[in-house]
DNA sequence: TCTGGGGTCCTAGGACCC
DNA sequence: TCTGGGGTCCTAGGACCC
């Protein structure tokens, strides 16, 4: 237990039920009443459920076709209105910033504050003054949304006490209370410990926090793995000194749709990634990011999901050539019975978009210059020459026929060659340098 | 009329490199 | 020539979170 906090500085901060919150804040006639926020389509699921709607059952990630099974007539089913609750989010998450400038939103209803970072009185009664103040100014800065706050020496401590006293809770935990406020709550109230992970504990008993701190590391790791067990077993200790992040950088940026039927016409899938393509490249190209793994996610009629996934040369944010890797990687998964949704996603950005970073290919092709060694070298040299391939870039070899580029690396391509007509060609890895590998076409995508 | 959409992190196997 | 180990990259899937 090295680095955990002494005094309790840690704030999370959790709106209550906060799209439908902001509902009934804009639609007065929706207060007191039961307000079901999400998809409002045959496939959608709820988002929100007010405090009303829960009493009759509604919860997040439910059918709404379940909710409306669940709530009486006069429930509110709303669909949402993204923009009014990113507003919102922001009005609270700038008064937090008074608080201290070390503020990590964790989503758009919920953030960790770091008081340490700012001029505070740390003692129990001082930073339950603290939150008992926020907590009005945000109901006044928001027109009436309220948010349970939880106090403590690590994010673990005060993420579980912003639930313990939910809606418009105030929890601090003093330290040294850690364990006393942990051990009675079952593990699912970890962050981490999701269905599967309790249902394997629960098959050797364990339950709670407190059944969780009696297992041996080497135990908790084999039942769940070395990354996930090593956390835990820490958590169930309250070792916990993850720091207050400000800004993290996107890791990825993807975009997926259910359709209200499943689709099987080609021409309609090819619409539908066309657009996810689009949706994906203009928020890379608004962001400044490219990435180099484009990434397609496909449902089957039967609920079951895959991912194909293509790492290019370099990192693209153009939806033309995004669309044009997800085609292929869609033209390679089984289709039949239907899709239910298809996604598209970029991932392994870097913060430079296209050209930037990299010059234009026009301005690379051309392998760079080998120095001539005095003596030819017993082993191919592992010289500077680099020959750049494109993905989706056509090209022709003498013995293999006619294909495209699937990747490459520095002095590798991998090649698919087409079969006859519809059938795949065999897939070959090159040397990039490999002299019958040649273009078809000079490329022309080139934007 | 079951089961959204946007993410993060981890694992495991194979290829490849040193 | 044989053997092995470690590290990184890529792919696919799964768990989890809000």
């Amino acid at each position: 237990m090295e680095g955990v906090r002494r005094e309790p500085s840690i704030l999370h901060l959790d709106l209550d039920a906060f799209f439908a919150a902001v509902e009934q804040r804009d639609k007065p006639s929706l207060r007191g009443r039961p307000v079901v926020v999400g998809g409002t389509g045959g496939r959608g699921v709820v988002s929100t459920a007010s405090y009303e709607a829960r009493a009759f059952g509604a919860r997040s990630a439910m059918s709404t076709i379940e909710a409306r099974r669940l709530c009486p007539a006069g429930t509110a089913f709303l669909g949402t209105r993204f923009a009014a609750y990113k507003r919102t989010s922001e009005v609270v998450m700038a008064l937090l910033r008074e608080l201290s400038p070390l503020v990590e939103p964790v989503s758009i209803d919920e953030a960790y504050v770091d008081l340490a970072a700012g001029a505070h009185d740390l003692s129990v009664p001082g930073v339950t003054a603290l939150a008992a103040e926020l907590k009005a100014r945000i109901a006044v800065a928001t027109g009436g949304v309220t948010g349970s706050v939880g106090i403590g020496t690590s994010k673990a401590v005060a993420k579980i006490g912003s639930e313990l006293d939910k809606p418009d809770g105030l929890t601090v935990v003093p330290p040294g209370q850690e364990l006393a406020v942990l051990h009675p709550l079952p593990v699912r109230a970890l962050g981490g410990v999701g269905p599967a992970t309790a249902e394997r504990l629960a098959q050797i008993g364990v339950k709670t926090i407190g059944d969780l701190h009696r297992l041996s590391l080497v135990d908790l790791t084999s039942l769940v793995g070395q990354a996930h067990g090593a956390g835990l077993y820490r958590l169930a200790r309250a070792d916990d000194d993850r720091p207050v992040v400000t800004d993290r950088e996107a890791k990825s940026v993807s975009a997926e749709e259910t359709f209200a039927r499943d689709l099987t016409d080609p021409a309609r899938l090819a619409a539908e990634i066309e657009a996810l393509a689009t949706r994906v490249g203009s928020r890379l190209q608004r962001s400044g990011t490219s990435g180099r793994t484009v990434t397609l996610k496909v449902r089957r009629y039967d609920f079951s999901t895959l991912t194909r996934s293509q790492t290019l040369a370099h990192a693209v944010d153009d939806p033309r050539q995004i669309a044009e890797i997800a085609h292929r990687l869609l033209g390679a998964v089984d289709r039949s019975g239907g899709l239910r949704l298809l996604g598209v996603g970029v991932s392994g950005l870097s913060p430079y978009a296209q050209g930037d970073l990299f010059a234009e290919p026009s301005e690379v092709v051309q392998p760079v210059e080998v120095v001539e060694p005095a003596e030819p070298p017993a082993d191919p040299a592992p010289g500077p020459a680099v020959v750049v391939w494109y993905p989706g870039q056509d090209v022709v070899h003498p013995e293999l026929g006619s294909g495209w580029v699937w990747g490459s690396g520095l002095n590798r391509v991998t090649v698919r060659f087409e079969g006859p007509r519809t059938t795949p060609g065999p897939v070959r890895t090159l040397a990039a340098d490999d002299p019958d590998l040649q273009p078809a076409d000079p490329p022309d995508w080139t934007p």
